[in-house]
RNA sequence: GGGCGAUUAGCUCAGUUGGUUAGAGCACUCCUCUGAUAAGGGAGAGGCCUCAGGUUCAAGUCCUGAAUCGCCCA
């Protein structure tokens, strides 16, 4: 062996000490040297693509926790497919419009304002905008490699480059000449005095408690004298836009006698709302469901505005309640999403009494020039004197004010563009049935509820920074003429000039202008909106390729998705975007597989929250526990759609527990390997031993699971299988092969070989780094170069043996059982006994016969007796609830308590030997009988034995020890205690020594001297004092204090 | 305010069409094993399955309501 060792090793010495963290920046370089990202795209040019979109972060904000998930996540299956065999172009992306964007370069410049941007001026204000995009593109690229996340970033799209912009500005063009590009009133929270709507986000800034109206109105029906509905309100200015009221359908509504007038009002209300105005006694007249309302007319309170005959009527809305107010809705469509909402349904007009400025026009004349809250108590106090105000009072809410000048916001309609997306509802709903959801609930839940309440698509924004809308339009107010650009060739064609150089946004884009071919008289003039970022995301799949402009094949081919991966939060956000553009382009779903990732909160549950402080910041983790640790967290901490708890202590357990565990197996694989010289093969290992077999059936079962888990997208089942499996190979396998490694078998050098090597491939896509790593030193010249440009190992079907992975389960808890019923007895594992004795089901002794060394060394026993169990226990026979429930109802627990109260052993012991038995239960005419199929046989150990039992198993040890066995026992004690002598001189495995015994019991070393020589490679055994230059240690054996010596 | 989701041991999570005594890992205590290991094995302790009703022979699981947290929308 001595010489074998000058020999050169054939792998790479490996410790156990391991340093992650350097072992994956060295495999980061390598991968860099020898372009292996690059070659995993270009040697799987040809096979089936495999298509992967990404979902474009913003590049502008930093990168967070979350993106740490969600990035594991888009890379982990297209590295699955790649060694599939499958084409994966993993094309990064930008998303570099937008809100955020501009918000940003505000604050830089200290602009608090649209007026103050157009002030600035527009294309200093977007040069910077553009820079801004890029400021934290270094963070972002580091941790994307960092993270192994491997997509191309060299090769990615970029929202604001004008290719993309054309993109985007065809698939509206096509819109356009679909129809279904329309100007229509969008309701946006509006500060009158700023002259702007406001972003949700600034709007969530302003809230504030105040007090507002709370005004019950009359309003009178047509044709039915002194009937009124009885309508609620805390918005007295929003009355003279009146169009229509609304009820739900399904509630139910009473009409109410008064006395004096006669008043429709929601049932359920009816108690609360009438003692406000006054009215103690009522009688109910009539009592119908708000579907019995629908249609009938009332009177208008005002009519400042002209309007036809499609107004002042009772509509339905699902958005009814009877919380609060009557249950029965004014309806202003210019003043509420909601009631725009049903106005556009049921074509109602927008009487648009109030001016941008928040005051009344000069129409509505009483109040004309008078800021709509201040013209409140005037509207209140005119429709008293008019009888019909049933109840003015005040009411606390929570309201929007502007976050700079403090103004109440209004609700207010302005002119937008929108996308008629409802036209195509039920092919979004039928394109998203297509949709493989994960989880699946999402799909009916919250996407499917969404895509049922489908409401056109309020493409436009009066913004700055995004690709701005291709339409333009005469200025002519008579002729109107209106027209989406398509390309830029086009608006070249209308602008008489080649514009192929022009940057398309703001301000340049808006200098563009033609007369007007229709009129010929006005001038053709852009629009001033931008559009929605979303709709810039939503279009990448076709845009990302400068479709249709360019590169048709590619496109087909990477059209759509085979897997797409975000966070819940894009729901309505990018998959909205994807799927209603793909649906109304290609009638087809963009994307076929979609993971929704839950969000990752921290160790507490709580949201990471800066204001908070708990917010962790992803290098802390990969600096302290590295990338393969952090992925393989994410991957097997839970389900991905669940919400993820986060902190560096947990990631701290996976290296702990799975990654050293791994790493361990292969140092001592490589260790030996080395000693022994053993020389690596790419053939599969044909050991017939019991273990190897055992092993090599449960790597090809785990093969097979990780195989069909990731092609159905579990990263997290598979996960849990390869650590069960890494825990089997390294507590099980070689811990009790260890022997025959010490001996240099052949057949167990093989066997580990190859299982880690197969390993190595099942892994790479969760722990590249790591899998690399073991890859590099164990793969041989004819393997793939990288484990990521390797294919994904193959199963052997012919490895598989049920059998033997079920006996061997069988050892492992007899094994378990078998120690504890050692621990009980007070016998340590080091004093040899003569049997281990066990009782179980019948079909699995045989298979426990044939691995029994295993057991009796695991078990350091001499024999195992395997019982009938009434020797070792008494039985209690449980009937199988699922049969006995249905077939007794309410008899069952009476069989329960008859079982339990008779001594079941006798029966037990028949239906363990396969017999059928019938038990005599009160109140039940026939006896109720019994099979083995259709009861649980519990066994209870008996007093007075060593003996433990779980479930069906029942296992105890002779507890008398022999002398012979006693000798045994301390022969191992010494043997042990030597070697950690050695292993304290810090001896190499392969030395040799020279060994002192003194004061060992009489007769042990003529006995047992050779093993001990044998086992601790001494070359000598002196019985006599060790002298002085040597390594020393005492133990007691029985009654002996015995001393040892070595050297080298 | 509405929709969706979550809530099981100190922590992270399993828990099948409702079914026998609700499990695992981590952490803790004691014991043990070890010439690969930062590990392994055994035992112990730790549970109002968020709460309140209901359905059922039987509920962690199904139904209704509530609370808390999260996401999306108002």
């Amino acid at each position: 062996m001595t010489e074998k060792l000058r020999t050169t090793p054939p792998f790479t010495p490996v410790s156990p000490q391991v340093d992650f963290l350097a072992n994956e920046r060295e495999v980061l370089r390598f991968w860099k040297a020898r372009k292996i990202f690059e070659r995993s795209m270009q040697e799987r040019e040809g096979g089936e693509p495999f298509v992967f979109y990404e979902g474009p972060p913003t590049a502008n904000g930093k990168p967070h926790v979350g993106h740490v998930i969600t990035r594991v996540y888009k890379d982990i299956f297209p590295r699955y497919h790649t060694m599939k065999g499958r084409f994966v172009l993993r094309k990064a992306g930008w998303d570099t419009h937008g809100l955020p964007v501009e918000i940003e370069v505000e604050k830089q410049l200290g602009l608090t304002g649209k007026e103050q941007v157009e002030a600035f001026g527009i294309a200093k204000f977007n040069e910077l905008c553009r820079a801004s995009v890029w400021k934290n593109v270094d963070i972002w690229a580091d941790q994307t490699e960092r993270l192994a996340y491997w997509v191309n970033l060299d090769d990615a799209y970029v929202t604001m480059t004008n290719d993309y912009i054309e993109s985007v500005w065809n698939i509206l063009k096509r819109f356009w000449d679909d129809g279904l590009l329309y100007e229509g009133y969008k309701v946006v929270p509006y500060c009158p005095r700023c002259g702007t709507p406001l972003s949700s986000h600034e709007v969530s800034q302003g809230y504030k408690e105040v007090e507002d109206p709370s005004l019950y109105i009359k309003m009178p029906l047509v044709d039915e004298p002194n009937r009124y509905f009885l309508v609620w309100t805390t918005t007295p200015w929003t009355l003279p836009s009146n169009a229509a009221l609304a009820v739900g359908e399904a509630v139910d509504y009473v009409l109410v006698d008064t006395g004096e007038e006669q008043l429709w009002v929601a049932k359920a209300l009816a108690d609360s709302v009438l003692p406000k105005g006054g009215v103690k006694e009522w009688a109910v007249v009539r009592e119908a469901k708000g579907k019995a309302l629908l249609g009938q007319r009332y009177h208008p309170l005002f009519r400042f505005l002209p309007f036809g005959e499609e107004a002042h009527y009772v509509l339905p809305a699902d958005f009814v309640s009877t919380s609060d107010g009557t249950g029965i809705v004014h309806i202003a469509p210019p003043f509420g999403q909601d009631d725009m909402t049903v106005g556009r349904q049921n074509n109602l007009p927008v009487l648009l009494t109030v001016a941008a400025d928040g005051t009344f026009v000069k129409e509505a004349a009483p109040y004309a020039g008078m800021f709509v809250k201040e013209a409140d108590p005037q509207i209140v106090a005119d429709l008293h004197e008019r009888g019909l105000v049933h109840h003015a009072g005040r009411y606390e809410h929570s309201y929007p004010f502007c976050w700079r000048c403090h103004t109440p916001l209004l609700y207010y309609a302005r002119e937008t563009w929108y996308i008629e997306t409802t036209r195509y509802k039920d092919r979004l709903l039928a394109n998203n049935n297509k949709i493989n959801w994960m989880p699946d609930t999402i799909r009916t839940g919250r996407f499917g509820n969404w895509l049922e309440n489908n409401v056109d698509w309020a493409l436009g924004r009066e913004r700055f920074w995004a690709t701005p809308l291709p339409v333009w339009r005469c200025d002519s107010e008579a002729c109107g003429h209106t027209l989406t650009i398509g390309s830029v060739a086009e608006l070249s064609d209308n602008a008489g000039r080649d514009l192929s150089e022009l940057d398309l946004h703001r301000p340049f884009i808006d200098e563009i202008t033609w007369s007007c071919r229709d009129c010929g008289t006005g001038t053709m003039r852009r629009v001033p909106e931008v559009i929605d970022v979303w709709f810039d995301s939503g279009s990448m799949p076709y845009a990302q390729w400068h479709y249709p402009f360019e590169n048709e094949e590619i496109f087909e081919q990477q059209y759509p998705a085979d897997y797409i991966c975000e966070a819940i939060d894009q729901t309505r956000g990018w998959f909205y975007s994807l799927h209603a553009i793909s649906t109304l382009l290609y009638d087809q779903p963009a994307f076929k597989n979609v993971i929704v990732l839950g969000h990752v909160v921290d160790a507490e549950g709580k949201k990471m929250s800066k204001s908070i402080g708990n917010v962790v910041d992803p290098y802390e983790v990969l600096n302290a526990h590295g990338a393969d640790a952090t992925r393989w967290y994410f991957f097997s901490a839970n389900p991905p759609w669940n919400t993820t708890r986060f902190s560096a202590d947990l990631v701290g357990d996976v290296v702990r527990k799975f990654m050293l565990t791994l790493w361990n197996s292969y140092s001592f694989f490589v260790s030996y390997a080395n000693i022994e010289g053993w020389k690596p093969t790419t053939d599969a290992p044909t050991s017939e031993h019991r273990m190897d077999r055992w092993l090599l059936s449960e790597l090809n079962r785990l093969v097979v699971e990780v195989d069909a888990g990731l092609a159905a997208y579990d990263a997290y089942g598979t996960s849990r299988a390869i650590a069960a499996f890494v825990d089997s190979l390294s507590n099980w396998y070689v811990r009790r092969s260890r022997s025959r490694f010490w001996a240099g078998d052949g057949d167990a050098l093989h066997t580990l070989y190859h299982s880690l090597k197969t390993v190595a491939l099942l892994i790479a896509p969760y722990v590249p780094f790591l899998a690399e790593t073991l890859w590099q030193n164990l793969r041989t010249e004819a393997d793939a170069d990288s484990a990521h440009l390797a294919h994904f190992p193959p199963v052997d079907e012919a490895r598989i043996d049920e059998p033997l992975s079920r006996a061997m389960a069988t050892v492992q808890q007899v094994a378990s059982l078998g120690h504890a019923a050692r621990n009980q007895a007070g016998l340590k594992v080091r004093q040899p006994l003569q049997a281990v004795v066990a009782a179980l089901p019948g079909r699995e002794s045989e298979g426990l016969r044939q691995l029994e060394q295993e057991l009796l060394d695991e078990l350091n026993v001499k024999a195992l007796m395997l019982v009938e169990g009434a020797e070792l226990a008494t039985y209690r026979i449980g009937p199988d609830p699922a049969v006995y429930g249905k077939q007794l109802g309410r008899n069952f627990p009476k069989l329960r308590q008859t079982l339990n109260e008779m001594d079941a052993t006798p029966l037990a012991l028949k239906l363990l030997d396969g017999e059928s038995v019938t038990v005599a239960v009160e109140g039940v005419d026939e006896p109720v009988t019994l099979t083995p199929d259709t009861v649980l046989v519990v066994p209870e150990p008996r007093e007075g034995y060593a003996v433990v039992q779980d479930g069906a198993y029942t296992v105890g040890v002779t507890t008398e020890l022999s002398e012979a066995l006693i000798a045994e026992g301390y022969a191992r004690e010494l043997s042990r205690a030597v070697n950690q002598l050695r292993k304290d001189a810090g001896l190499a495995l392969t030395d040799r020594i020279e060994l002192w015994i003194d004061g060992a019991p009489d007769g042990l070393l003529d006995e047992w001297g050779d093993f001990l020589q044998a086992e601790t490679l001494a070359t000598a055994l002196h019985r006599a004092p060790a002298p002085q230059d040597t390594a020393t240690a005492t133990l007691t054996l029985g009654d002996a204090a015995v001393n040892v010596g070595l050297r080298r």
